[in-house]
DNA sequence: TATCCGTGGTG
DNA sequence: TCACCAAGGAT
């Protein structure tokens, strides 16, 4: 039977999964915060675990506890309080939206889905998850675990495309309930069984109460086709050499030289194609006399 | 649009 | 051991 993602069956995925989201929501810090709160949250959890994400969430909420107090430390400052959470350009995107939100918003996050999709940092995601999460508006969050729940029990599929259809979407706000306060309930409900139960390596369906009804599962779990695009290969790389630098730039009270960057790479081609990706970037600032530090 | 961007845990 | 995975975004 064809499913145009409107039907009965969804209503009942719907109902069932907030059932179950009412006694397994983990008591996260984010659900409960600020605006601010959720959008830091936000930027912390792009591809980063929720356990490495609290205890730092958790600082950086003490620290700064309004836009206008991380736009006024630097920039510096907030890449040595992202410590080793990694992709180190969400501190300065997030130093940065704290900046424009300052200047160009009254020091308040906006509510308005233009002006979010706007800050540095902030995509289609991010977007739809802060309407939601910091403001309860209806906004269909689609992050990796959204997709993959969807594509399982109404699709049939193990995995979702590699990135966001417009198929996908449309089929999506079919799915999503109508009112606000039910979709942002929703919209959460659906990430944490994403992620506590419908998980990407070992799905847990004996403890699924969708089971009966999930296409995947009725199709007999057909895998997914083999991927063909591997992960590049981290040891050596660029990459790699990078976060050294930066971790060599965030332990130092003072600029270095590039003697104290050779402990990053020995390559000497490396690490200055390293160097000008993260000067490029604005991650580091190049300094008179071959000095280097993190921005201000 | 395919690729790049960090880091650490896991099966 | 090592490839995959984790509340993506920018170019």
């Amino acid at each position: 039977m064809a499913r145009d993602g409107s039907g009965p069956a969804d209503s009942a995925l719907v109902s069932a999964l907030l059932r179950w989201y009412s006694t397994n929501e983990r008591p996260l810090p984010w659900r409960h915060t600020t605006p601010w709160g959720v959008l830091v949250s936000e930027f912390m959890l792009q591809q980063t675990p929720v356990d490495r994400v609290l205890p730092l969430w958790e600082v950086w909420l003490d620290r700064w506890p309004t836009p206008e107090a991380l736009a006024t430390d630097s920039v510096a400052d907030a890449l040595r309080a992202w410590g080793r959470l990694g992709y180190p350009r969400r501190a300065r995107w997030l130093h940065q939206s704290a900046v424009v939100i300052t200047q160009q918003h009254g020091g308040e996050v906006p509510s308005d889905p233009e002006a979010l999709r706007a800050l540095p940092g902030v995509g289609d995601y991010t977007t739809a998850a802060v309407l939601a999460f910091a403001f309860g508006q209806r906004s269909v969050v689609l992050d990796t675990n959204v997709r993959r729940v969807v594509a399982r029990t109404v699709h049939g599929i193990a995995q979702p495309a590699p990135h966001v259809t417009t198929a996908e979407r449309a089929r999506a706000d079919g799915l999503w309930p109508r009112t606000h306060a039910r979709s942002a309930r929703w919209s959460a409900a659906v990430m944490e069984f994403g992620a506590l139960v419908c998980t990407a390596r070992q799905p847990g369906c004996d403890r699924c109460p969708v089971q009966r009804t999930c296409a995947w599962t009725l199709a007999g779990q057909p895998t997914p086709p083999v991927n063909s695009s591997r992960q590049a290969q981290y040891e050596g790389s660029d990459r790699q050499v990078r976060g050294r630098i930066m971790a060599v730039l965030r332990d130092s009270p003072r600029p270095v030289g590039v003697v104290a960057l050779r402990a990053a790479s020995a390559d000497d081609a490396q690490r200055d194609r390293a160097l000008d990706g993260l000067v490029t970037d604005g991650l580091v600032t190049r300094l008179p006399r071959g000095r280097y530090a993190l921005p201000d």
